[in-house]
DNA sequence: TCCTTAAATGAATACGTAACCATTTTTAAG
DNA sequence: CTTAAAAATGGTTACGTATTCATTTAAGGA
């Protein structure tokens, strides 16, 4: 590989000078510019960026750990990370992380240098966050959020929870079910927790049977919804934690000849871009706002790499019902 | 930062030696080896990936060069190209390109002198194929090729195309329409040339008011879309390029309250992921294996990494049609 | 005990760039 | 012309690691 060392001996310049050409080649007389331009191209010479990243500390490069692009709240943020970051000029690492890979998926991280770590995938009370913190790197999480209440950007969940089930009970559903993930999540946990109070203040009954945190697995989710049908009152709704749980929902109910919404409806959380499509119309809850969450992290994540301050963001979008196709009154 | 002679230093041995406790544990002796450890946890030190890359000239990373998420055929393969990278021990650059941005995009992967680099985007006459092959980085694409016929993974096309139109003529169809994408591309023009040669076996006429070439936009295909609705004799199915497409028409159809496949039959290729799903169901035309492009092309990318050895991939998938919901026989 | 061989460690160097400081060349002012 | 200042260029170093080669230490055989 051609080095700028090569470019400045065959064009009988310094090796300074070559660098000074491409960064700051205002410094350098036309002439001499024009030699070592010429160079570069007959030579093809492209610069080392790893070099340089050792000798500025910097890497343009930003890490995002996000969760499966199954599930279509990642398909959306990942794009709008990815394509803001690219247009800032930063590189963007990918890793799709399960809870077990997430240890080597930092350390990958870490090793690289990385400017700045995006992530999605963090628990509540995740040891992981101090060592976030002491690493000294910018960070954010979007979606979830750690329990320190440091540097997220989220909806707000609870609320989500709430409406959602708030939306259900004012179509006059009395047996309402809830298929939501894992509590150690916090997204999940407000949720469920929203949803909790809207029931209880509205004076609906909840009983266990009727609530299934899973792993939000598929097996799991198609698990919980074969239990819910096998009910002697079997519910005339579900409200889910996330829309990826309300689209497995559906394909489960299609999958069992269950009318969605004529004999059960099912609300999601999240508004993911591919619930307005005219063959799904999924009912949900969402934020008010045009851009999604992971948009609105990189921006902070970006800006707290290039301004240097510690601030600590803390962004709770509101939400709202998109009252679509797959949720109705409910049948006598 | 710690560095690895921070280490040595306190832990009273070379920085040699420091290097030897992580890359050839067995070349130290167990005291020593004992000691370094200790201090390499003291001090969390993590070692520079990109000082090993200028010593080793390798980076474990490979740059994805992909099309964009809000066609689910890139969901599917950027989901099943960068988890198996993972796996193998790499990390993967992502960058979603319009054709713009691709020079720049180039630009960032020789920069960062990735190990390999995996990519969709690519004209059938690019002139960038030559400056891939004269930079020695290993590189293959899938789904698109490129004329000069190396290097690539793809579907059968040309049959794809055949028999995407063969499915629709045997279901008593006349008029036929075709909406694909750009014919610099490789999978658009075979899969037209496809379906046009169906068409010319069949003995159906094809008038041009009825091929609409888009540029993939959404806003183009609904400009297609409402072209052909507008036609003295609307077509009662439509032969599309890609499953992106056929799911917008969808969308655009539902509008207009047309009934998909009462009114319309529309078949895709490609058989991506969500066409599976209950709500959707979409008949379509895809690869006979399991396995996306995305995975079958990364894994002859890292073999071609790791090999070293110039084998030129050229791998033509067989295809079958995967019949679903929104096709149906001709109504009188 | 001595000698040979193997095991363990260290010193020096290269990788490719940007930054710092020193030097040379050019320009402008007097 | 001279001289001071500014512009242009070059020499050297640091970044953090792995590698190569040299050196020291330990082990084993006679």
């Amino acid at each position: 590989m051609v080095s700028s060392k090569d470019v400045a001996k065959r064009a009988g310049v310094s090796q300074t000078t070559v660098s000074r050409v491409l960064n700051t080649p205002e410094l350098v007389k036309k002439p001499t510019l024009d030699k070592v331009m010429k160079v570069i191209n007959e030579l093809n010479y492209i610069p080392n960026a790893h070099a340089r990243s050792l000798v500025q500390n910097k890497t343009n490069t930003i890490a995002l750990l996000s969760g499966p692009l199954d599930n279509p709240f990642f398909v959306d943020t990942t794009s709008a990370i990815i394509n803001y970051a690219n247009e800032m000029g930063y590189r963007v690492n990918v890793q799709y992380v399960n809870d077990q890979k997430l240890i080597e998926a930092y350390a990958a991280a870490f090793e690289n240098r990385v400017d700045g770590i995006i992530l999605s995938c963090i628990l509540i009370d995740d040891p992981i966050f101090d060592k976030l913190k002491q690493m000294d790197i910018p960070f954010i999480t979007y979606n979830r959020k750690h329990k320190n209440n440091e540097n997220f950007v989220e909806i707000d969940n609870f609320e989500a929870g709430y409406l959602s089930a708030k939306h259900i009970i004012e179509l006059g559903h009395k047996t309402i079910a809830w298929v939501g993930g894992p509590l150690t999540v916090s997204t999940f946990n407000n949720r469920y927790f929203g949803f909790l109070q809207a029931m209880k203040d509205y004076k609906v009954p909840v009983s266990e049977q009727y609530i299934f945190n899973t792993d939000t697995s598929k097996q799991d989710i198609t698990r919980a919804f074969q239990r819910l049908m096998k009910l002697e009152h079997r519910p005339t709704a579900i409200c889910t934690g996330a829309d990826s749980l309300a689209l497995n929902l559906i394909d489960d109910a299609i999958r069992e000849n269950i009318i969605v919404p004529d004999d059960l409806s099912i609300i999601g959380i999240d508004n993911v871009d591919l619930s307005q499509h005219g063959l799904i119309q999924l009912t949900t809850v969402g934020s008010i706002l045009e851009q999604n969450l992971g948009h609105l992290a990189i921006r902070e994540l970006i800006n707290m790499i290039e301004n240097k301050k510690n601030s600590c963001i803390k962004i709770t979008e509101s939400v709202k019902v998109f009252n679509r196709r797959t949720t109705g009154k409910m049948n006598m």
